[in-house]
DNA sequence: ACGGAAATTGTGAGCGTTAACATTCGAGGT
DNA sequence: ACCTCGAATGTTAACGCTCACAATTTCCGT
């Protein structure tokens, strides 16, 4: 009571109600609101000023209905929850809002093929011009490729996918050159700490890892298996902390390298006198871990600006020629966990 | 090639093909598919089929454009990278999306009043029933509370606003629980470390901790003030290790907790056999922090949930009972970073 | 002052749905 | 068999906008 309208309930002004207080047809309301060329100045602005008077907002319905645009792309994400899916999603949606974009998102907690296209489905049924599928899991992204769409579709994941525009990070660059960081300084081997089997990061920094390795002849221990998680750095590190002869571990993401270092810490060894440890992601916190972790940094949110510009370029580019695959390379981060080995 | 559509590049069925399919009227079309009553099975059933023969999909902006209803929700974040935000939105999509609401969002880089009133208009402008504001800051707070919209509005946060319909975290009576436990356990007084000054959650946070202190006649030590960051705690920590009377440190945030272990580590102080620590949030990589943090358990996740339950009540609700404020109380988390004072 | 092109403005027809009302069909009661 | 009434279906008119084209003005050069 108070401040709510009185009465004053009159319908929404529309543009034939602007057009009849400035005197002029409807069309050159239109064309005033679309910028058309050949409207006097003296014309729009008394539109102009009908416009602000009556306060009228063009009615986005009616409009995509006759152009057959939205001006709404769709965004489908995991768990975005997560520090990486966030970060992605934010630089989504900056980069679609300045491109005059709005961003429908669905967030999934399982990445399955049927969700996946359940939620592509309902986007498309909404009428949003372009999905992102943010689809760091195997699943996803067979899904995305024999997605029966009929909007544009991009991924953004690691694989290499080559029926669907992607934008990826080089995963096993970046896992080879934390790993050869490692074997630099003079460990005889690294350790790993994986993700999940079933996503494609995990699977594409393992590989990174292994090859490294090989490549160096350095043996290749087992690897422990996480789910992203501290909890499971943190299990996965109780196991490590276990092992004799561990010198170096990476972890194939900050959050479970934060739990491996509370591991090793109540086992009572230390980071990185006796044990060096490299993450991956670079998350803001890696930086004041106890000690400092050594990762490899990616920038999430570039990468969801990237695939957003590839979209935009599938959707606005008539011309083919726009890449179909970008890819973004990480850094490694250098920071005090991590330590030459000292010879005994 | 391969999987393009091959030249059956035919428009987009519409309602009329479905009806001639099936021989009958669009109207009744529109009425299975609106599962109107009085439609004989048998016809369904043909109407149906030709739905499926034509994969006929109806068009979103026609339906909007009549019945003024875009089943789309707005939100409006801030900074939807942290760990609280994203959690929310989150929340808020899994909320909507069983409502059968889409959900348009926009992430803010700043809150003030002219970018939350800009982005309000901008999501209604794209039709929105209605929005959910994640407005932490105090002029987000009063933006919102005089913002001129024709769309229902509720805000999550933690003022006491009237004006806007909110649901809002019990920050003062968890700060408070914070830092009684922290008193009962025999410290002298607790150091706290707020976060920025124009967020409504450190004030409130603030407020909960200088009142307990108060009420127990202990001494209130000057506030540090850090951004949420891990970096500010860290800062703040390395303040906080020069003094040497401390032996309890409330932090508004467990990312600035994060920091200030590192601090204190680096300083030689221990936790908890010192100093004693306690964060707020409890994010999922709290327990795992070293040692692992005593905290205020909010759940962000419910906290979406209900703000949009919240909405869906204005939206819905003719009656006008529906609450227009709704408070959700914190829960304190004990872990090893918090002891008993040692009396020397 | 006159023809014609360019600039400016208006008119009418959809876009694909749903709402409102009209029509037809079929069964039961007398 | 006739009338009534509800069930089932069809018809027509919006919804508010842009597009295509028509109509009107204006501005030049000659």
């Amino acid at each position: 009571m108070g401040i709510e309208s009185a009465g004053t309930e009159q319908r929404q002004p529309v543009m034939a109600d602007v057009a009849k207080l400035a005197g002029v047809s409807h069309q050159t309301v239109s064309r005033v609101l679309n910028g058309a060329p050949h409207v006097r100045p003296d014309t729009r602005d008394r539109v102009l000023a009908a416009i602000r008077e009556l306060d009228y907002r063009p009615n986005s319905a009616a409009r995509a209905l006759v152009t057959r645009r939205s001006q709404t792309l769709g965004v489908v994400s995991f768990d975005s929850t997560l520090y990486g899916p966030a970060s992605m999603l934010d630089g989504i949606e900056q980069a679609a809002r300045s491109a005059g974009y709005f961003v429908s998102v669905t967030s999934l907690r399982s990445l399955d093929g049927r969700s996946v296209q359940e939620a592509v489905d309902r986007l498309r049924d909404q009428g949003v011009e372009g999905v992102v599928v943010i689809a760091p899991q195997t699943s996803a992204v067979s899904a995305v490729a024999r997605l029966s769409s009929s909007v544009p579709v991009v991924a953004v994941g690691s694989g290499n996918q080559t029926q669907v525009p992607m934008v990826s990070v080089g995963n096993r660059f970046g896992a080879g050159d934390a790993t050869r960081h490692l074997l630099d300084l003079g460990h005889r081997t690294v350790h790993h700490v994986a993700g999940p089997a079933n996503w494609l990061e995990s699977k594409d920094r393992e590989e990174g890892w292994r090859r490294t390795l090989e490549a160096a002849g350095a043996p290749v221990p087992e690897v422990e298996r996480g789910d992203w998680s501290a909890r499971s750095g943190y299990h996965a590190g109780l196991r490590i902390a276990e092992l004799p002869d561990v010198t170096a571990v990476f972890c194939a993401n900050d959050h479970m390298a934060l739990g491996l270092l509370r591991a090793l810490n109540e086992g009572g060894r230390s980071v990185p006198e006796e044990i060096s440890v490299v993450g991956f992601d670079d998350i803001p916190e890696a930086a004041y871990f106890i000690p400092p972790l050594t990762t490899v940094r990616q920038d999430f949110g570039e990468l969801g600006k990237r695939a957003l510009e590839l979209l935009l370029g599938e959707l606005e580019g008539d011309a083919r020629p726009s890449p179909r695959h970008v890819r973004i390379q990480p850094e490694l981060v250098l920071r005090r966990s991590v330590a030459p080995v000292v010879r005994r």
